[in-house]
DNA sequence: TTTGATAGCGAACACTTTGTTCTTTTTTCA
DNA sequence: TGAAAAAAGAACAAAGTGTTCGCTATCAAA
């Protein structure tokens, strides 16, 4: 890819995570946008259809990342229930976001952290289902897998989130074991 | 209230929430919310400062009503792990939704359905809150109290919507199954 | 180093939406 | 019935959107 639409991308991308950081995307125009990365009207909208592209390439790209790096963890290890616990992709999971990789807290945290969270959830949600998939096993007899695998992932991002706005006080060690206490139990 | 603010205001709600079944909330405008609801321009901001304060209204409007009928169950009854279990909350509520009492599902399942869900979790962490300190007791001594209400009522509404995005295929009675075999592991 | 292609710039535009102000008409309820 | 309140409707400025144009700057490859 040219050089120029590289740092035009990023430049722009860095505008509008700056912006999300003050306000809520809503009330966020592509006019703040590109003044804020410096770039002309038309070269915003050859690169972004609209405002709400903007958002889903910025979560495509983030989210991709994040789980795709959590994904490489898993072939050495596994979920929780496997007995290899303390490198489970969740621990992964939570070291990352500590050492706050490509800045993704602030997006957990601003005003409009539900859109990402949505996406956050989305994208684990495939990654526990494809790793059940692959044990080719039923986590529970009793509960349909479909419902675990999202109980399972909504709870996690719901104490990430948790997590973030208690000011992040716990060490993602203890929130680990926060997360053990109410999973375990329901893996046989 | 005068008769003619209750009926613009029941007008504008019910405009409202039959758009909000057809496409996002970002993508109403105010002019097709009056057109549909059939008041004047003047007339909608009376009432409402903005799209957004109507919205608000709406919320506050429709889990006022949800939170406070359940809380009223609480008085006899309680949470689950009192041991009159089938008639906690949790089953009142999935009863009240099943029932579709003001037509909540339609905002939990049209797309800006996160909105709605945010509003959920929260009021319903606050009457779980309130059960706690009620009962003066710890649920789980190795857990913090606030990081459980949060665990249980994000679960909660989470299900609600899987329940809701798979076309409902489950009983309320089903569900409280569910339900009560990802939380009552948890509490002592 | 030249060169053709591509990316970006900036001004102008038509258009939509917003929120306000005004006057006139209708409804309420005391 | 009559004063007060509410709604209608038109008109408005202001702000934002997405597109077009002609021009300039930069790139990558020969």
């Amino acid at each position: 890819m040219d050089r120029r639409q590289q740092k035009t991308r990023a430049a722009i991308f860095q505008a509008f995570r700056s912006l999300l950081a003050e306000r809520s995307y809503s009330r966020i125009t592509v006019q703040e946008i590109i003044d804020r990365a410096n770039v002309g009207r038309t070269t915003f909208y050859a690169h972004f259809e609209t405002k709400d592209e903007l958002l889903k390439a910025l979560c495509e790209n983030l989210f991709g990342h994040i789980i795709s790096s959590a994904k490489d963890c898993t072939h050495t290890h596994g979920l929780y229930s496997d007995g290899s616990a303390p490198e489970s992709i969740f621990c992964h999971l939570l070291q990352h976001l500590q050492e706050n990789d490509n800045n993704i807290l602030e997006l957990l945290s601003c005003e409009s952290s539900e859109i990402f969270l949505r996406y956050f959830k989305d994208s684990l949600s495939g990654l526990i289902q494809s790793q059940f998939v692959l044990q080719n096993r039923h986590i529970n007899q009793d509960l349909p897998d479909d419902f675990l695998v999202n109980h399972i992932s909504c709870s996690f991002v719901e104490m990430v989130l948790w997590w973030i706005k208690g000011r992040m006080r716990q060490t993602p060690q203890e929130l680990d074991r926060y997360f053990r206490a109410v999973i375990e139990p329901i893996l046989l």
